[in-house]
DNA sequence: GAATAGTATTCAGTTATAAAGAACGAAGAG
DNA sequence: CTCTTCGTTCTTTATAACTGAATACTATTC
């Protein structure tokens, strides 16, 4: 995290390309070179090596991330504990439900999306496996924060901030402060369109013996096809139950 | 594929480190210098800087592939258009049949699990998303090439050869065109155990509308638990009808 | 069909930088 | 307590990455 004292340069601009690719969805030399700082022989030169070790794919003069990701990918997946427990239950639940439903774990602060399952209605999203979210302003980054001690808590947001991402996201640390004791109470979190105006979700944290949240499940929908009953009711009851499940698998066996 | 006329050395070193962190499932700096040719101090910086991008993760003196190459996975994958299509189909066959379900295609003469999906009794594999794998010992490669033009096969094969993973594994050209011509009869293809010992697999291609394969779909289950009735007759129909389902809604919708 | 305006590539020169290698510090084994 | 072993720091140097201009495509427009 802290700033390498002997950073590789080449490596930096190597991701910098690579994630200008993703943004763009595909982009050609000149295009990269305007974003990043270096010439366009240079990012000439970065992405023909990238296409030798197949990192990238040359579509004409575009160039594309390529599918060896996923194999680093899936693998960096596989190698997080609750993953092989919890995707059967992510599953199921979207089953269950219906609706779309996402399994957070924390890193550095931020939230990424570990594994997601779409139900028969599921809503389409800008999320996908892998993203990073900011964890203010969602159900499960307010259920994993909720089951943290609270130095991290006030790590995390003096780092990240509580960024108004929609006029319901909590930007005040006292109501969110409130918010993470509610939490805790419930043993689950409601995001009432914080992150995104039309969505809210219910989330429940996934705890190990000690009660130190590893991850958090959701179920995601739009405001106006679910009604309050079902959301208030019974969301809530199917996400805990998943994530009982999960916890107990996760910590007797 | 050429060889790049100008390649950026370190963008190679980079991922050969990655590499190696993958394939000895983490390691420290000392560890990785001894396999790349570079002094462990050149390692060193490697590692910091591709920690600060948070494409590596440190803990203790160990370094991990990050969480942070799935995006850039999942973002290849989805970009990928079979898979939106096939995924749901994928899942159900496995629901159906208990057995592992998987998604290849072809990529540079070499298959790619796209997806993968756990049944019930699925036998644990050394596959996993992302992973490459040779065309001529699958299931899943050899119903691709069938149904691709001769000229490809060539090429493919002059590649990449015919080596011998199992005692059943096709090395002859002759008898792996002859392969070629029944899979195209019964649009099927079958392993017997041409990978790996004791597994062996049904697999289907996915055809565009002028029948190019643009993927493959198999079941894959352990010789000794699957009867030859159920697998040479209840299988090969349902992974038929999955097949179908998803050329359907691919082509046609 | 020529002209033009975008591209991607090539290439030689320059300079920034990645790597070597030795030294230091910390941690663990014998 | 000493002897390894490993990670980290630091300087020096050779190298390899970048610049900038030239060239070669390719598509579009007149």
């Amino acid at each position: 995290m802290a700033d390498p004292k002997y950073p590789v340069r080449t490596v930096g601009r190597t991701f910098e390309i690579l994630e200008i690719i993703q943004e763009l969805d595909g982009a050609g030399v000149s295009e990269i070179a305007a974003r990043v700082d270096i010439g366009k022989s240079a990012v000439h030169n970065h992405l023909t090596t990238l296409e030798n070790y197949e990192y990238v794919d040359k579509d004409g003069d575009e160039y594309h991330i390529g599918l060896s990701f996923l194999g680093l990918g899936a693998y960096a997946r596989n190698r997080t504990p609750i993953y092989d427990t919890a995707q059967s239950q992510v599953d199921e639940l979207a089953d269950e439900t219906g609706e779309l439903v996402n399994l957070l774990v924390e890193k550095n602060g931020k939230g990424i999306y570990l594994y997601q399952s779409k139900g028969e209605n599921a809503v389409e999203l800008d999320t996908h496996e892998g993203k990073r979210v900011r964890l203010h302003c969602t159900g499960l980054g307010k259920a994993i924060l909720a089951f943290r001690s609270d130095e991290t808590v006030d790590e995390i947001i003096a780092d990240q901030g509580l960024p108004e991402l929609t006029p319901q996201t909590i930007t005040d640390r006292d109501a969110f402060d409130a918010e993470l004791e509610e939490i805790r109470d419930q043993r689950y979190a409601v995001d009432r369109e914080e992150r995104l105006n039309g969505l809210r979700c219910i989330a429940a944290p996934i705890t190990d013996d000690s009660d130190r949240s590893i991850a958090a499940i959701s179920v995601a929908c739009p405001v106006h096809r679910v009604d309050d009953d079902r959301f208030y009711e019974d969301l809530p009851e199917a996400v805990l139950g998943a994530a009982n499940v999960i916890e107990l698998e996760y910590n007797y066996s």
